[in-house]
DNA sequence: GCTTGACCTTGCCATGATGGGAAGGTCTAT
DNA sequence: ATAGACCTTCCCATCATGGCAAGGTCAAGC
């Protein structure tokens, strides 16, 4: 690499799928997938046909790795990407996205943490020896009715 | 209904899978299922091709239906299932199962709860109101390597 | 008997995010 | 020119669940 770096406005990359992929950190195949699905516009194609991915779509790829990170859907990840290249946004929507997810997060926490305890509860007065005697299958056999 | 309940021993009950899907908390289409990749065996036809559930089969689907909402997997139930039939079972073997399983949600739970504070840090730190400026965006978007 | 409506059958398709693999084309270094 | 790495598209699988469609069965009422 040349010292082109120091006029980084005319640096234009141009990086195979299997380079954004490294550079990004998104498999080639996700990144196929997002374009397939319209997270990711106007990829360019060289002569033979190969995809071309210039900085502003590595950009994108990070932002939608890092909104995947953060348990957005890409459903919501196009809902994100749209107001973040909309200059006349307004923050108080995408706080809105974020405290609707955070309260789906917590929804799926409490859940997860529910069958959690039960089953840690069972496990707990379960003898865990040679005996067949075991209040966890006892449990779960229950004729009792639970709603 | 007669009074058949008072000899319980020659009560044998047969259900449409309607009925048994009523009687269960278990969908018809995840009865049907269930059969399919063999959780449920040896269901039983009608004349007319319907299959018929008794007790024992109830018990089952109860038993899939209330591992499930414990968060087992059907491949997890299947195994719980030889387990509860094997009467010369060792509960330590159950025992493991639960704990094994309590595991993998706390590792989820871990999982959803990092994603659940960073969001909400991020949102935290946004205005929330007309203007374009805000914090969450700028994280989904920095250019700073995370790993 | 015949009709109606509720219920059942099988089979296929869809979800959401991801990976695997096959068959075939392209590029680059030797 | 050839090998090997890389790319293309297309199809299939996961996991648990639901939906729909075309057709068979059953029970009740006429």
């Amino acid at each position: 690499m040349p010292r082109t770096e120091a006029r980084k406005a005319a640096a234009v990359v141009s990086l195979n799928i299997g380079q954004a992929a490294e550079a990004s950190g998104v498999s080639a195949k996700m990144i196929r997938h997002y374009e397939s699905i319209g997270l990711l516009h106007g990829v360019d194609r060289s002569d033979g046909n190969y995809r071309r991915y210039d900085e502003s779509q590595l950009h994108s790829l990070r932002f939608i790795k890092r909104a995947r990170g953060l348990g957005f859907s890409t459903g919501e990840i196009e809902e994100l990407l749209g107001l973040w290249r909309n200059p006349r946004r307004a923050s108080a929507e995408v706080k809105r996205m974020a405290q609707r997810h955070v309260a789906d997060l917590d929804a799926k926490i409490d859940e997860l943490r529910s069958m959690r305890n039960a089953l840690s509860d069972l496990a707990r007065h379960c003898h865990g020896d040679q005996r067949a005697d075991c209040p966890i299958l006892e449990d779960l056999a229950a004729t009792v009715q639970r709603t």
